[in-house]
RNA sequence: GCGCCGAUGGUCUAGUGGCUAUGACUGGGGCCUUCCAAGCCCUAAACCCGGGUUCGAAUCCCGGUUGGCGCACCA
């Protein structure tokens, strides 16, 4: 049993995680998160809305799942979140179609299904696995198709990715944020891909969690005010070279900045604020790195794109976090499908009177001239300088041929216009995080079995043990009377309803030995266990197990939620906080 | 989507054509018990789904679902 098969098997029985529809058998591609595994998410969740919600002042909204089709056309989804595929009627292997005409045709990757099956069937392209003939080529789109409406109603998708659900309202934000750079947005919620063949759990789901933030920023300035917070931070950055001699390095960001290994600034404090969360959660440091995209693997309208990537026993490095400058790609290809204009107005600090050379050219004239070339050779004059203009002689070239312009069908002059600012497109910094992996990866560093062996036992005594942080343990206090006894039990939950008015989630349990009890609470995670006893009932004090060493310390009733609240969201030491045992 | 291998209580598992389907752990109730899975009693709980072969199928065959591995795929 690998390490992964532990974690699966725990979160199963304890109620983490369940496969979805299990009582029908269940479908790949989809889990339940059970009653321990919701918390946990959500207190995942929640520390990752304190940093960016609360922290950095990112908004959250919350747009539909389901998306009208022209905001994935614009995205580019719905032409190119799928392959064509083609299967060889022989020997039934599927193959992508484009990579087949590749050496045929030079933009293989641009042609419709139609044209490849007519490049196939001209070149008389075979199966290359068998030689056989290939069967007609297919779109496999990879985003879940709906219905908006009844009868032949709109065609609709759910979302592939959050993002778009902030392009779409970019005027909105801006407006929001007083139209001053930079803002930006987040969202938390459900995404949607339809993937061919999901395996590794819950590494890949077709219905999984996402949480994104859509930064806008001035393209003409990438740096960050609040950069010092992480110029010191090293972190371990695989880069674009580094990838290629297999080494990894760890390096503050300050210095990566410098060196130009990221490309800017506010991407590397995208960088630092990752690392910052990821550890934060429970992630160990050194199975977390930040892989640079290789420059064939990223996407063609970004700069740079950093991936945070976890280690794990089975499945090696996993990609939980994509970090990228997608500059001003999503916000212009929005701006033309729509229509409508998706920039800021930014005032220059003092106007500028900018001298410009005007050229109007006389249509009434180069109307009857040319007919139907006129306008072209309206553009064409446009273009031109004074000094070619001024000769005796004016030629351009309008489809190839030279054409004389008369003197007089063109006149231009010389402007003074005052500019006070100029629209300009933001870039989108976006951090985009795979809520699901992180959530798995949490839990699988989270586990440890615990073995040791006493000066007199031969057996091996274990225990397994979830070593949440205190922040996401799902059960934060166990209330656990030593012995079932009214006289303990009482009291017992006297201290439980206190817990509780704290708004810590507390579990009871008065069932068992005493030692059992502490261990289910281990494999839970939950950090510390209170256990009422007979000196509880004589001077009003109980003992204070932590998870983690085992230890105990004796404290008095009267303020103990204040002080568990303190030694699991505040700074108390657990040592300190009472009387050792 | 293809190939190979698997699927038995909550978990792990025995069972290769024939008694009421094995065992352990876990869970629940109780007895006992003053701090780390102790002991005793009682108890709940399973053959992935659908067809077929057979007097009889958890077992053999076919199809499906699902899990693992390999291939393919992974904007």
């Amino acid at each position: 049993m690998d390490r992964y098969e532990q974690v699966i098997e725990l979160a199963k029985r304890r109620g983490f995680l369940w496969k979805s529809f299990e009582i029908y058998g269940g479908t790949a591609g989809f889990y339940d998160y059970g009653p321990l595994g919701s918390t946990l998410k959500r207190r995942i969740e929640q520390i990752w809305r304190e940093i960016y919600v609360i922290h950095e002042g990112y908004m959250e909204i919350e747009a539909p799942t389901i998306g009208i089709e022209e905001v994935f056309v614009a995205s580019g989804h719905v032409g190119g979140f799928s392959d064509p595929l083609c299967e060889c009627k022989c020997c039934e292997e599927a193959f992508r179609a484009d990579h087949l005409v590749d050496d045929i045709v030079t933009c293989a990757d641009g042609l419709h299904i139609k044209e490849l099956d007519r490049v196939i069937a001209e070149n008389g392209v075979k199966c290359p696995e068998c030689g056989g003939e290939l069967g007609k080529t297919y779109e496999f789109n990879l985003m879940f198709k709906t219905n908006i409406g009844p009868g032949s109603g709109r065609q609709g998708y759910m979302r592939p990715e959050t993002a778009q659900g902030m392009f779409v309202d970019f005027m909105r934000l801006a407006r929001f944020y007083r139209d001053k750079l930079p803002f930006g947005a987040t969202q938390i919620g459900k995404s949607y891909r339809n993937e061919i063949s999901p395996r590794q759990g819950v590494i890949r789901l077709r219905e999984f969690t996402q949480a994104e933030a859509e930064i806008f920023i001035d393209p003409s300035n990438k740096e960050h005010p609040n950069f010092q917070r992480f110029a010191a931070t090293s972190v371990n950055l695989y880069s674009d070279e580094a990838q290629d001699t297999g080494v990894m390095e760890s390096m503050t960001l300050s210095e990566a900045v410098r060196r130009g290994t990221i490309a800017h600034e506010f991407l590397a404090y995208q960088i630092g604020l990752t690392d910052y969360f990821l550890k934060r959660i429970g992630i160990a440091s050194d199975k977390l790195r930040f892989r640079q995209h290789k420059k064939d693997e990223m996407a063609h309208y970004a700069i740079d794109c950093w991936d945070a990537e976890i280690e794990t026993a089975r499945f090696g490095w996993v990609e939980v976090v994509g970090i990228a400058d997608r500059t001003d790609y999503d916000l212009k290809a929005h701006a033309s499908i729509s229509n409508t204009e998706l920039s800021i107005y930014r005032e220059y600090t003092e106007p500028r009177i900018v001298r410009s050379f005007v050229v109007k050219p006389d249509m009434s004239k180069l109307g009857p001239l040319f007919k139907g070339k006129a306008k072209d050779v309206a553009e064409a004059l446009k273009l031109m300088r004074q000094e070619e203009l001024e000769k005796d002689r004016i030629t351009i070239i309008i489809d190839g041929e030279e054409a004389e312009v008369p003197k007089e069908a063109v006149d231009f002059t010389e402007e003074t216009v005052k500019i006070s600012g100029e629209n300009i497109i933001p870039h989108v910094i976006e951090p985009s995080y795979g809520i699901d992996r992180i959530f798995y990866s949490t839990m699988e560093h989270a586990f440890e079995e615990e073995k040791w062996r006493t000066e007199e036992e031969v057996d091996e005594d274990a225990r397994i043990v979830m070593r949440f942080k205190n922040e996401v343990a799902p059960v934060q206090v166990a209330v656990l009377p030593l012995l079932t006894r009214d006289e303990l039990i009482r009291p017992s939950r006297d201290i439980k309803a206190s817990i509780k008015r704290k708004g810590l989630l507390v579990a009871y349990d008065d069932s068992g030995t005493i030692g059992r009890r502490y261990r289910r609470n281990d494999e839970i995670g939950t950090p510390y266990s209170v256990t009422i006893d007979y000196d509880t009932v004589e001077n009003n004090t109980v003992t204070i197990r932590d998870r983690d060493s085992m230890k105990q310390i004796r404290v008095p009733v009267d303020n103990i939620a204040d002080l568990l609240y303190g030694l699991i969201y505040g700074d108390s030491e657990f040592e300190s906080a009472g009387e050792a045992l």
